[in-house]
RNA sequence: GGUCCCAUCGUCUAGCGGCCUAGGACGCUGGCCUCUCACGCCGGAGACACGGGUUCGAUUCCCGUUGGGACCA
């Protein structure tokens, strides 16, 4: 498939919720398919689900997608839009007796299934409206597809290899519910066909409709697409991944201060290798990836791994963009007064970086630094901010007061000659300071931190913590 | 229960018959660095599910068992 530029693949979430990392992947391994091979990414939101579905959750997904830098070629399309294409083929089907009414009701189905069952037989429809001549009166019929009884139908799978499954074990299924609205195998079968969809890259869960999917393309006259069933992404209990094993959605990323390139490397790898290879870049992706290099099984779902690439690229971040991040962040806790000069922010996110896994982080350090009046942990107090240490305070800040320029380096003299002079270690003076700058134990360097703190605040914080003792 | 799929360190994975005393990454862990916490650097523990074949030789191919998962009910 090297030389495939009539690729066309499709990304068909349901719009009942979130977007979820399930989904994202999906997307993002067709979305690097297309790419690849300068083919077409289409966008689809089926729909059809009239009362799970919402306009809220298609914009999740639209902007979730945006924020993980998906872009799509077509669409978005919306299957409740598509209604009239839907009837013209179920017609079709049923003109051509591949289809026909089926007027049983769910009560009737459930009582004839469990007789089977209880005769040992196999639960599938009976068929008993396929002989019907005429409609049952007072019934709305749902429509049938005329499912073929004999042979197998084996789907070729570009990740699976061939996977055969006996006609026989297949039943009738319907392709229109009584309400008029196509079943999800027969919609999604004619958006593929009507939007010529060339890969049908799609997850596990989807394998085993596959070969009716098969037989209504070739009911229709069709020639299916490629197929490729993507493993599923597990929780830690090696089951499907949902909500009860933790952030699962997009959005819930974003507000934990995930950074976009993050998540898709992770998801990227998870499922698909190139040798050793772990970080990439979403070129490298696009230039690498390949369905040969798809695994067959399925993984769970690691996110530690996530926060250790996320650490990575906060490191390979431009300050600029993070400054602005987070600055976000701390507009939205209504803790920024007044708007910092940027280019100073700048420095305070990069003396942040280093320690910061996420950005939610990084806000947390750098809120010493914004707001006015910081609150000293209790515990730091009690253990940092002694009785002897008073009077060393209260030292350090009358000789910090003449320091020009209010340096790292000038800084470091002065904290050096104070500690060589009382005959203390560093720490003996650096972590009382640290408690008074920043109300805790941890913080970047200490230096640094007071040089981007700057003289005034500096100062005012180490002669309050002295007045506190 | 039926159908289908899957199986290398705890996790993500490399491996496509000999390069494997099984490699990398996350995590864990010992040490170094050090003003705290991190980062970083150096080292360590840690896996081919089991049983049969095929082969001169199996992690790699085939079959079975076991285990796990998905779908349908």
């Amino acid at each position: 498939m090297s030389t495939a530029n009539n690729v066309r693949v499709r990304f068909a979430p349901s719009p009942t919720g979130a977007l979820h990392i399930g989904g994202v992947r999906t997307a993002l391994f067709n979305w690097l398919f297309a790419r690849h091979y300068h083919g077409k990414f289409i966008l689809r939101i089926e729909d059809t689900d009239q009362t799970r579905s919402t306009g809220e959750s298609i914009k999740i997904i639209v902007d979730g997608m945006k924020w993980l830098g998906l872009d799509w070629d077509e669409g978005p399309f919306r299957q409740t839009a598509r209604m009239d294409i839907y009837r013209a083929y179920i017609d079709r089907l049923i003109k051509g007796g591949k289809a026909y009414y089926c007027y049983c009701t769910p009560d009737e189905l459930e009582i004839r299934r469990k007789e089977a069952l209880k005769a040992g037989k196999p639960p599938k429809y009976d068929r008993k409206c396929r002989a019907l001549s005429a409609p049952v009166p007072g019934r709305i019929p749902a429509v049938r597809f005329l499912s073929t009884d004999e042979g197998q139908t084996i789907v070729r799978d570009l990740i699976r290899g061939a996977v055969t499954f006996e006609n026989q074990q297949l039943d009738d299924l319907i392709i229109q519910r009584s309400d008029g609205f196509p079943t999800y195998n027969f919609a999604v079968v004619v958006d593929d066909v009507t939007m010529k969809i060339s890969h049908v890259i799609r997850g596990d869960d989807h394998l085993n409709n596959t070969p009716r999917q098969i037989q209504l393309y070739q009911a229709l006259g069709y020639d299916p697409p490629e197929f490729a069933h993507l493993p599923m992404i597990l929780g830690a209990d090696k089951t499907k991944l949902s909500k009860r094993h933790g952030a699962t959605a997009v959005t819930e990323y974003i507000d934990l201060g995930y950074l976009p390139e993050a998540l898709v490397n992770y998801l990227a790898r998870l499922g698909w290798s190139h040798g050793d290879q772990e970080i990439f870049s979403s070129q490298e992706l696009i230039e690498n990836f390949s369905l040969d290099t798809v695994g067959k099984a399925p993984s769970v779902f690691n996110p530690e791994k996530l926060l250790w690439l996320n650490h990575y690229y906060i490191q390979q971040a431009d300050h600029g963009r993070l400054a602005a991040l987070v600055l976000d962040l701390l507009r939205k806790d209504g803790v920024v007064k007044t708007e910092p000069d940027i280019e100073w922010f700048k420095k305070l996110i990069a003396m942040l970086t280093e320690r910061s896994h996420t950005l939610v982080e990084m806000k947390t350090g750098a809120l010493p630094f914004i707001i006015d009046e910081i609150t000293i942990d209790e515990k730091a107090k009690a253990k940092h901010l002694t009785a002897d240490v008073a009077p060393l305070l209260r030292e350090l800040a009358d000789r910090l007061k003449p320091i020009e320029p209010f340096s790292h380096e000038e800084v470091e003299k002065v904290f050096t000659s104070l500690v060589n002079e009382k005959g203390i270690k560093l720490g003996k003076l650096a972590q009382p300071v640290r408690v008074a700058l920043t109300g805790g134990t941890v913080s970047p360097g200490i230096f640094e931190v007071i040089a981007v703190m700057g003289k005034d605040k500096v100062i005012r914080r180490i002669v309050a913590a002295a007045n506190l003792i």
